[in-house]
DNA sequence: CATGAATGAGGATTCATTCAT
DNA sequence: AATGAATGAATCCTCATTCAT
């Protein structure tokens, strides 16, 4: 193993270390995963690991940056021509519900994002380009409200941002407690998780459609 | 009689920890809390902690616990009939929004509060008790709705049970993603959080009201 | 030596840990003392330390205080009614010659004893006490050369304060260059460091006696 | 001529790591600057800087080197004819003080220049170059001394090596003193610093002139 | 000559928990 | 019941130095 990574993958250990902590976050949680561990998983020294990254904090945020990467390009292919309002709108639920499946972790960081300072996302770097990708997702969800808007299918009364941010958080709510209650639900009403999603999905759009 | 005064005594002094562990918990953050801290805030000895509390996470959940119940309390005064349904439901969401504003940390622990391994919850304790209050608190939402549905105020397709769910991830959903985008959304659209809240709420009930 | 330290030393760890701390700065410096070595001198985890000591500058500072009492008792003694200028003068430079020699690491944080900051001293603790001690230690030399005024045997002109830190600063710059040029004043003109002190701390004297 | 050619570019190279490590070295100390840092700034790879110097010790003991020497150089023309010793005397103790504040760093490693190991000297290289500008600042000190016993202005009984030690080791914990207590000496006699050291070095001069 | 890559050996501090008394 | 004492296991991070190419 060693041996090989010398040889073959001199120049991709950066990967390397990014993968291992990739694994070892969704494994046992990001806090719960320490240097010392992703270093024995990418087969080098701790040290080495502090070579091609700051500190922990610079790892971490490049791979939220990455999964916000994913989760904003399989969302932009849920509306292709924004034509039909009803279709892109359950495929997004559907991809945000497929992305909290695959990343759990970092669904839950999209959550709890905070409010980063000003300065930070002004100087480029890391948490510039996370925030960007942020605003671009809300930009994909508020040119299909807008497209919705224009094809005379959403209610007159609404307001465009509000509205972006009222349907983000709503549906994160919905699929953060369709995991967690899966089982409750299943007990208590018979019904699976998709059943709930499906039901409580539909029943948001009807608070935006005419 | 000894043994009443010997256990008046014991409540006495867990009161005390938990007061302490309330007060740092609130202050500083749960795991930023340390035992040493508490210890000293209750002003005894870190064993003594020991004495009346299996570990850490049974303060936390005790404390969990209460702030649940004070939750549920608030709740139910906000129904006291389920006569004006739109009323209620409004007083809900403020109370909830109350909630996060005064304890930031436990509305976050009822987003996060998982899926309970059933086995806990089954055994009398404290896991048993959160459980059962977190139900009560379903059953406040659930009453109101019922209570909605025969006072035909509610869009008759509505599922009981889901809709409880629906509205309560929903509505956490809001306030969280309120309170975090609150100088983004003021920035943005010039609109403080209130109106926010006041906009999401107003459209979540679009979805369920005829 | 384990068992034996639990049974009849309990009280007087802070002791063993102070102890071992004092030992190991004296043999390696005091920043190349590792809180490893001196738990492992200690005979204890490196926990149990922070039990006793808030961090490694209480442990330093705690010693440094600890030297500067023994040099401030150390000097008291020299100066025991004040009436012999020269005796009490020649006094205090040896004693300070055999601190040099017995502590040299202490000897040298009396000379780059820096300005602290006035906040530190003000509020009670070590550096309070630190700095207590090296007023004291200036009070002795103050004393000194004001019955020396008075006994009629210094120069007129000389101001008591400046003059306090014009000797301090000299013998110790004296003490310490003599100490580090032993071999080259033996080599070059057959000097011990005796005699270079004896002939440096004569003409020093020259400077301030009638 | 290829080889001359090649001696240039390696000096200028070592030039250029000097330069970076002078300027980091007085901006964040010896200990705080990184080999890192000291590449970076020199814009090279690490590695290169030890094709260079030998270790971090041989780029420190070469700086020391180079501002004994600025040192030695004001101190010479300090000293134009030896005729005025008091002209000379001050102006030696003012270069030192200059010297003291432009490099604060290496003024203290005056000080602790620390018996080096005979054999160390004996064999060329830095350790014995710098032993050798150490050799020539005490000439320079011992020369005027000299030509002040031949002016008959100083007393008859100094001894030559010893005076230049006794001087120069006081006037150097003068320095040193002078600075950590500035504002000691500010806040409890209303002196300044100059003051302070006027004083002293007046004071200091006649323990050695008639 | 120049360097990219890698690292071993620290280093200070934190904290929940145990246990004998 | 109460506690003083002790600690093991982490945790993030630093840095001078080596070596194959």
């Amino acid at each position: 193993m060693g041996a090989k990574k010398k040889d073959i993958l001199i120049q991709f250990n950066r990967d390397i270390i990014l993968a291992s902590a990739r694994k070892l976050f969704q494994l046992s949680g990001i806090n719960r995963t320490s240097m010392d561990e992703i270093a024995r998983e990418a087969d080098c020294s701790k040290s080495t690991i502090y070579v091609y990254f700051k500190n922990k904090d610079e790892i971490i945020n490049y791979i939220v940056y990455e999964h916000m990467v994913l989760l904003r390009n399989a969302l932009q292919e849920c509306t292709p021509d924004n034509k039909d309002f009803e279709r892109s709108y359950y495929a997004i639920c559907n991809t945000l519900v497929d992305f909290q499946e695959q990343y759990p972790l970092y669904f839950e960081s999209l959550l709890s994002e905070i409010d980063v300072e000003q300065e930070k996302i002004q100087q480029p770097g890391l948490l510039a380009d996370i925030y960007k990708v942020g605003e671009q997702i809300n930009d994909i969800i508020g040119e299909l409200l807008k497209s919705g808007i224009e094809h005379n299918c959403l209610r007159e009364d609404l307001e465009l941002i509000p509205t972006v941010f009222y349907l983000w958080s709503s549906i994160s709510g919905i699929i953060l407690l369709a995991n967690q209650k899966q089982k409750y639900l299943k007990m208590r009403v018979g019904m699976d998780k998709t059943m709930f999603l499906n039901y409580s999905f539909k029943t948001l759009l009807q608070s935006i459609i005419k």
